[in-house]
DNA sequence: AGGTGTTTCTG
DNA sequence: AGAAACACC
């Protein structure tokens, strides 16, 4: 017997996979879920546990159609040659899907697969990363072009594909890590199914007007899906009409998430390392204060109502609203002058949406450091936008309860004050524009 | 995807 | 007085 391997690396979706279906007709299927130790690793309980309920939620769909499903533990690289050893004689072809990671992680990829075919089954993005390019070849580093040539590029419809049509093949997926306990975390439902009505569900209502309103909470909630693969950008832009305005907002948003995905394509280092090194040289704080701060920032206790209130959505939910986002990360860097990666560990390791393109590319944004990046000088004052954004005080009302009812707590003093911080901030900036960093 | 202080316009 | 425009950070 011979049979396909459809390694899913990071999108687990099922559906939208012609190449997939193709391979399917030269013999069965065997999926392989990988598990990388290393997202395991840093991620929280919270998502862990969505991780876990959106692969045994497709456990459960390739069930319906085959004996089961295979899940490994292991970094890509690693765990390849392992299991091509293992059903070497059996393959025929080798699925794969290659994230945002960059193209030399992708050569050792296939380096790893030696002579074993490969099937390309494409990426969780419209266009795949690397694809959209100048006229002289060479990558965008702003939004606004890049976002012109990527609907000028265009992408496919999405396939008619049929996962009850595939032959599956392998063992049930017994080695998944137990679920953390996360009673009382308030998670979205996990899997295609889920993902298909939540989509269903929610295009068409308001949008443009109302996706900066947290209290409001007017936006998809796609985010999961998209990250993880539940649903394909490709099915959600087959439904929009960006005739619509508050379809060509949305499909603006998914724009920038295949933008930053293509920006780590072509910049690897820039998950880690500031895209544009100038501002490494400003005073963030260090030691015991950066704990401090840190400590108060995560806890949702800087004394600030709309970032405490987003903080703690995050702890509660694994996720936050995105205007509240942008608030609680201009706050971090530039109220508290702690650089922009602790925030963007924290916000990884609990966000069940966090993609590591989006996450960092949207970090160094906020920070003043990225592709396209916000002039520094752009600080948000969390009040003015609190008021702005939150007018009636829902949101921060849900989540930070001890404002209106002080038998629930004490609600503590600013940690800082927003005008001296921003003050000293820019006074930092200038000094670093002025000895050239 | 801003904020702030100042000036200018408007009713 | 308040909105809108503007310059600068």
């Amino acid at each position: 017997m011979s049979a396909s391997i459809l390694w899913f690396r990071r999108d687990l979706r099922l559906r939208d996979h012609p190449a997939l279906l193709a391979a399917a007709a030269d013999g069965p299927v065997l999926p392989l879920f990988v598990l990388d130790p290393a997202l395991w690793g840093t991620s929280g309980d919270v998502r862990r546990a969505f991780l876990l309920r959106t692969l045994r939620a497709l456990d459960a769909d390739l069930r319906r159609f085959g004996p089961g499903l295979v899940v490994r533990s292991g970094r890509p690289e690693s765990v390849v040659p392992a299991l091509v050893a293992e059903v070497a004689a059996q393959a025929v072809h080798v699925s794969a899907d290659f994230g945002p990671y960059g193209a030399a992680r992708d050569a050792r990829v296939e380096e790893a697969l030696g002579d074993v075919p490969l099937v390309r089954t494409g990426s969780p993005y419209a266009v795949a990363p690397g694809r959209v390019l100048t006229n002289d070849g060479r990558p965008y580093q702003v939004f606004t072009p890049f976002h012109r040539a990527w609907v000028d590029h265009g992408w496919r419809a999405p396939a008619e594909s049929d996962p009850a049509s595939v032959d599956w093949v392998g063992a049930p997926s017994e080695d998944l890590p137990a679920e953390p306990d996360v009673s009382g975390v308030d998670l979205p439902e996990a899997g295609e199914a889920a993902a298909l009505a939540r989509w269903t569900a929610w295009r068409g209502t308001p949008y443009d007007d109302v996706r900066d309103r947290p209290d409001l909470d007017a936006t998809s909630r796609l985010s999961p899906d998209l990250r993880w693969g539940t649903i394909h950008p490709r099915t959600v832009l087959a439904d929009l009409d960006a005739r619509n305005p508050h379809a060509a907002t949305f499909r603006k948003e998914l724009a920038w998430r295949e933008f930053y995905a293509h920006v780590l394509h072509h910049w690897p280092s820039s998950a880690r390392e500031y895209f544009r090194p100038e501002l490494r040289g400003l005073p963030y704080v260090t030691g015991a204060e950066l704990e401090h701060r840190l400590d108060a920032w995560t806890q949702g206790r800087t004394g600030y109502p709309i970032v405490d209130a987003g903080m703690r959505q995050l702890l509660a939910e694994g996720w936050m609203h995105n205007r509240v986002r942008m608030i609680v990360a201009s706050f971090l860097v530039k109220d508290l002058h702690v650089e922009w990666q602790h925030g963007a560990r924290h916000f990884m390791r609990h966000l069940v949406d966090g993609d590591l393109a989006s996450n960092q590319h949207n970090w160094q944004w906020v920070a003043g450091c990225g592709t396209d990046a916000a002039p520094y000088f752009r600080i948000f004052n969390p009040t003015t936008q609190g008021k702005k954004f939150d007018p009636d005080g829902g949101y921060v009302r849900r989540w930070v309860p001890e404002l209106t009812d002080p038998s629930v707590g004490t609600y503590p003093e600013p940690i800082v004050d927003h005008a001296e911080q921003r003050a000293a901030t820019l006074e930092a900036y200038q000094l670093l524009r002025r000895h050239g960093g």
